[in-house]
DNA sequence: CGAAATTGGGTTTTT
DNA sequence: CCCAATTTCG
């Protein structure tokens, strides 16, 4: 038992279970955390206990969680507790853990430690050259859906040999000719993509004694966050490295895995106490976050799956508000709606920091920007076009891959002509194609005597590569990354091709590459030993979820996946209907149990104010489809008296058994017709319209209609909110 | 050989 | 609506 006043001190503040799964000393671990109980609290006591207590060192700690943020928040919090002991820890990513073991000895499976690391996009353009390699028809067999098999045969550990074992039909024989193809070319290019960054960790310490030994032997205390999303590499990766002492401690919570078609299998939680028969167990039952509504809500909801762990959240923060259910005409009436509530709470003295917007899929988000940007309203979006997956942000990027890795063919084939060169298709495969039959690096082949090039290209190659040959002088000079960056833009003339074409367009992007200098200076700054490869391999672990900002003045909108370990206190959460949400590829999948375990993980990120909306009619594809919808049956699943909703608006009577006050049946008529209220323009607002210059708003009507008064020629004119290119000023 | 114009195809979620 | 791939034109 403690006698230290430091250790009581850790304990304190914890109520029993916490307190259980803190001082758990040696053996198995399984911490079942319901959301908001306080699990980042357990598992960085836990830590500064194992050290407090003498029980472990700072550098016998792992600690993987799925995000960057996640790891960096944990490390902060650790650093609170037990200082700078921290620094010696490993709290990151499973991604970053394997990349990091991998660079010091990926050698041993024929990489050098300046690997590549492939994001998906760079995956799916190597497996559509491998396609057409293999005179296979991209129509037929899309490059996407062999990505996902292969993706998915990698998250089983199955090699092109295992999976070729397994072929059942012409679709499986082409994969597994895709896939054998694709893994040898990636190899040939000292690349890995996401995947292998496990797969290739755990053949690493499968195949190599030592290293398994090394690794099991430093890592004596390893914590996995967010258990439930794990995959069976990451199982197995996790079962390599715990074998001999079997100090795993593990944190989930089954009801809210929601990765499983990214191969994450929830029988790994699920199944724990059967891998570890001696495991101790806590459950984390009592929730920190949420008013007792929200959390019946989402528990009422959750209830509708089969074969969980029991678990049942409770709070003792108290009732709260009803979670307020809303119908709206279409998609324009949804975010007119939520707009004009943020506009509402920020009045009443609510920042926008404290609201959040979810939605399933990212296009729904396009129309709510738009809204939010005429109202004036700030806010951030986390992920659908990722800062870098931007054209000319890959370009650099790229340029720097192929100054540290000569082998990769695919960044020497983005940049050979970007900015044009005069090097087409054409050259660039003969460049790829002489590589391959000499054996030599494409930077070599690219160096060298390449016959059949046209003598244009052929100069215009030299030239090209002896600008490149400078600055990997400069790289193996030490040089900083910032420095050869700047200087990499200027010397390719990559920056004044931009410049020439003096339009907007262009100048955003050289806002951009302004940007990725400033990420770069900061690395510098704080990897003084650090260089370009490592810098490379960082950024390409980077998540959605990493680029959150605390910013007071803004909005957060994001998919409920990147919701995950998130609270706010207000959520909306918006496109609840059958086919969005749950998603109709689900439902034709039979996968609602997922979908409703993403409602659950929505709902209980709400602290203290839940609205879901739905649209009677939502159109797709930029309105040509789209038609009339069906409420979410995730919303019928909350009880009626849970939400301020006293009666079905579809039916447009009065459930049976229940009366319906005037004011209540009033005020659906009036949301079902338009809401008036929910407009985001208010009289005496002063608005600006493109064409009609300055003016005043004088009145509003149902149907989303403002009545403006212009300045320019005293006339009064009825507009419609959604489409007239109407601001507010 | 490269750039512009056209057409056709597709939307879940992402470390 | 937005992209990528293909066709067409210079």
């Amino acid at each position: 038992m403690p006698a230290d006043a430091a250790i009581d001190a850790l304990l304190e503040g914890l109520n029993p279970p916490q307190r259980d799964a803190v001082v758990h000393g040696e053996g198995p671990l399984l911490i079942l955390a319901g959301a908001g109980s306080g699990k980042t609290r357990v598992l960085t006591h836990r830590i500064a206990y194992l050290l407090r207590t003498g029980q472990a060192k700072p550098s016998e700690i792992l600690a993987i969680t799925f995000t960057n943020k996640a790891a960096s928040e944990m490390r902060e919090r650790v650093e609170l507790l037990v200082g700078r002991a921290t620094r010696a820890m490993w709290v990151m990513t499973f991604h970053a853990a394997c990349a990091r073991m991998l660079r010091a000895d990926a050698h041993r499976l024929g990489y050098t430690r300046q690997f590549t690391i492939y994001d998906s996009a760079d995956q799916r353009r190597l497996i559509k050259k491998c396609l057409d390699d293999l005179d296979v028809d991209v129509k037929r067999f899309t490059p996407r859906a062999m990505q996902s098999q292969i993706s998915d045969a990698k998250n089983k550990l199955r090699s092109p040999e295992d999976y070729r074992q397994l072929v059942g039909s012409f679709f499986e024989q082409t994969v597994a000719d895709v896939y054998d193809l694709y893994e040898r070319e990636l190899h040939r290019s000292n690349a890995m993509d996401f995947d292998d960054l496990l797969v290739r960790s755990v053949n690493l310490l499968e195949m190599f004694q030592e290293v398994r030994d090394r690794y099991s032997a430093a890592f004596r205390w390893i914590m996995v966050d967010e258990y439930q999303d794990t995959n069976h590499v990451q199982y197995r990766w996790l079962q390599l490295l715990t074998g001999d002492h079997r100090n795993l401690a593990v944190v989930g919570d089954d009801a809210q895995s929601i990765y499983g078609f990214r191969g994450a299998d929830i029988k790994n939680i699920l199944n724990f106490e059967d891998d570890y028969p001696d495991a101790h167990v806590v459950k984390l039952e009592q929730n920190y976050r949420s008013t007792q509504t929200i959390l019946d809500a989402a528990n009422a909801v959750i209830s509708n799956n089969r074969g969980q762990m029991t678990k049942h959240l409770w709070t003792d923060v108290g009732e709260g508000d009803p979670v307020r259910v809303r119908e709206m005409a279409d998609e324009h009436a949804e975010s007119r709606f939520v707009t004009a509530e943020v506009n509402r709470l920020v009045d009443e003295g609510v920042s926008r920091a404290e609201i959040a917007i979810f939605y399933r899929t990212n296009a729904q988000s396009r129309v709510l920007e738009d809204m939010l940007v005429r109202a004036g309203v700030g806010y951030q979006i986390i992920g659908g076009t990722k800062f870098y997956e931007r054209a000319e942000i890959k370009d650099a990027v790229n340029y720097l891959t192929f100054l540290v890795n000569p082998q990769d063919g695919t960044a020497f084939t983005r940049i050979a002509n970007s900015p044009r060169r005069g090097l087409g298709q054409t050259s660039m495969s003969r460049v790829l194609a002489h590589a391959a039959s000499m054996g030599m690096t494409v930077w070599d082949a690219a160096i060298d005597d390449i016959p059949g090039l046209a003598t244009a290209a052929r100069k215009s190659l030299e030239r090209f590569m002896s600008t490149m040959t400078r600055l990997k002088e400069r790289v193996e000079g030490g040089a900083p990354v910032a420095q050869l960056l700047q200087e990499l833009l200027e010397e390719t003339g990559y920056k004044e091709a931009l410049e020439a074409e003096r339009t907007i367009e262009a100048q955003g992007r050289l806002e951009n590459l302004e940007e990725l200098v400033r990420v770069t200076q900061e690395y510098d700054a704080n990897n003084p030993e650090g260089n370009i490869g490592e810098f490379l391999q960082q950024i390409a672990l980077l998540a959605d979820a990493d680029t959150i900002r605390d910013d007071e003045g803004l909005v957060t909108l994001m998919t409920l996946h990147n919701a995950k370990g998130l609270e706010f206190p207000i959520v909306f959460i918006i496109g609840m209907e059958d086919g969005t949400f749950p998603h109709s590829r689900s439902i034709e999948e039979g996968n609602i149990d997922e979908e409703r375990r993403l409602a659950y993980v929505g709902l209980t990120r709400a602290m203290r104010d839940l609205t879901l909306t739905y649209a009677r009619r939502r159109g797709a594809f930029g309105g040509s489809m789209g038609g009339p919808t069906i409420r979410s049956r995730f919303l019928d699943e909350i009880p009626r008296d849970l939400t301020d909703q006293r009666q079905r608006l579809s039916a447009g009577f009065p459930a049976p058994g229940r009366v319906a006050s005037w004011a209540g049946a009033a005020q659906a008529s009036a949301e079902v017709a338009g809401d008036t209220d929910g407009s985001v323009f208010r009289i005496g607002e002063d608005v600006v319209h493109s064409k009609l210059g300055e003016g005043v708003v004088t009145g509003l009507e149902p149907g989303g209609i403002v009545v403006v008064r212009f300045a320019g020629d005293g006339s009064e004119r009825k507009l419609m909110a959604d489409y007239a290119p109407l601001k507010r000023r």
